[in-house]
RNA sequence: GGAGGGUUGGCCGAGCGGACGAAGGCAGCGGUCUUGAAAACCGCCGGGCGCCUCGCGCGUCCCGUGGGUUCGAAUCCCACACCCUCCGCCA
């Protein structure tokens, strides 16, 4: 959710920076209107309710035998007051509801463009040279360390087992992932992934993204598809001391995503999975420090990477191709020989004060009214397609894949699928 | 799954239809005292929204959440959520 004052005290640049993300003028006016009405409607309804409340307490001071009039004069306050509260709840739904479809406002140095328009920012790691590349899924499966035959039997397509080495491989990902991120100050935090529906909304997944989420049947609880929801909302409705930010965790659950409009889309392999394992990392913090932190979580993630030896770029993603609560995002693009082409590993986001507002997140401030925090996630590390990317960019030319230094303490070999 | 008890401000805890945003205590902040500190004493000490003559003002809402009864609800009624105890089940 935007902030909508700053609609009311500078519609113009406001209206600008949402017509980068194609909310057109049409819309806003509707907005301002709305929330004009909305403060009509309270202060009537304010006025109204002093007045209810002066009758009443004149009748608790005076003596029995004025009461019953003063009673009956101070019925038609009641009528009065219940109309309006009545009328002020149909204008504070529209308004919210209205209000919730608005995007976040883009960061100024977030570029203009469409899905597949970002700006490469930077390359890193040695593109591997490979005569005749496999992809993951010949590597994994030759191995026995991925089945997917068997997955879709038991759950349908886009399932998948990972065994024997595959599932170590996971293991050891997760925890030097974990540790990376935990070196850099992020507390490790196993959180749950199935939630009601209003960390979803606090979240900004909801209403947009409701086509991609499970939804229980009997308990009106949403699978996460990050475990960046249950993180958003460890502290919900909560006034934070100056002094506790910035909190920084790192996340490690399953992620759920029903993948639905992405028919035909990336079907082979685990790229692009129903449930797939993530290890996320999460920040609250001063609103004035966000695009500071922003950069601080790129940089990690980039070290985690870096670190596994795999080539890739960082993207700076354009407005047209940033989530609701979005308002800058960052991804790592790894080169999967496999594909011969660049796809995401990880994303970061800066969402500003529009997950913070929702989740009522905010910090103590000594003068002047207190603020809501910042909040930004970003991946660690997401099992699936780091798997990807390590066989794809490490393997050799028998069909085993050599393990990066980094990681060989976690995984307690030199060499995979020998 | 069954039975019972509970939810009040940062914390503890009173209140059980009218003067209650809520006693009292603790913590915190400011002051008096003191060479300094402690103690003692005095004062301050929640949040949201709205208004504006933008004043360290005014109004309104918030005692788990949502409804209801009433001129008036922290207090009465209903539903839900969460926590605790016991039984059952269970990794």
């Amino acid at each position: 959710m935007i902030d909508p004052r700053l609609l009311r005290d500078d519609p113009d640049a406001t209206a600008a920076a949402l017509a980068r993300r194609g909310v057109d003028r049409a819309a806003i006016e509707h907005l301002r209107e709305l929330d004009a009405r909305r403060r009509q409607m309270i202060a009537q309804l304010d006025e109204a309710r002093a007045e209810q409340a002066e009758a009443s307490k004149a009748i608790g001071r005076a003596g029995a035998e004025e009461r019953p009039a003063l009673i009956e004069a101070a019925q038609q306050y009641k009528e009065r007051v219940a109309a309006l509260e009545e009328e002020r709840d149909r204008v504070v739904a529209d308004h919210e509801a209205a209000f919730a479809r608005i995007p976040n406002l883009p960061h100024p140095d977030a570029p203009d463009g469409q899905e597949g328009e970002g700006t490469v920012v930077r390359t890193f790691g040695t593109p591997p040279e490979l005569d005749d590349p496999k992809d993951h899924v010949e590597l994994l499966e030759a191995a026995d360390a991925l089945d997917l035959a068997r997955a879709a039997k038991v759950s349908g397509a886009r399932f998948a087992y990972l065994k024997g080495e595959g599932a170590l491989l996971e293991f050891a990902l997760v925890r030097y992932a974990v540790d990376v991120a935990m070196r850099h100050g992020h507390v490790p935090v196993i959180p749950p992934v199935l939630v009601r529906e209003e960390a979803m909304y606090g979240t900004g997944f909801l209403p947009t993204d409701e086509q991609q989420l499970f939804r229980t049947r009997d308990d009106e609880l949403y699978l996460v598809g990050t475990s960046e929801v249950p993180l958003a909302g460890l502290h919900m409705e909560e006034l934070l001391d100056p002094d506790q930010l910035p909190l920084r965790y790192v996340g490690y659950s399953p992620c759920f995503r029903r993948e639905a409009g992405a028919h035909g889309k990336d079907t082979r392999g685990i790229l692009r999975v129903h449930q797939f394992e993530k290890v996320e990392l999460f920040s609250f913090v001063h609103p004035d420090e966000s695009s500071d932190e922003h950069e601080r979580i790129l940089a990690i993630e980039e070290e985690v990477f870096g670190a596994l030896e795999i080539h890739a770029q960082v993207v700076d993603i354009p407005v047209g191709d940033l989530g609701a609560s979005a308002a800058r995002k960052f991804d790592i693009e790894a080169w999967l020989p496999g594909q011969q082409a660049y796809r995401e590993v990880t994303s970061c986001s800066n969402t500003t004060d529009y997950q913070s507002r929702r989740l009522r997140t905010r910090m103590r401030v000594e003068q002047g009214p207190n603020l809501l925090v910042h909040t930004l996630n970003g991946t660690a590390l997401a099992v699936q397609r780091a798997i990807i990317a390590l066989v794809e960019q490490h393997q050799r030319s028998d069909g085993t894949v050599a393990v990066p230094s980094a990681l060989q303490p976690y995984l307690g070999r030199e060499v995979l699928f020998a």
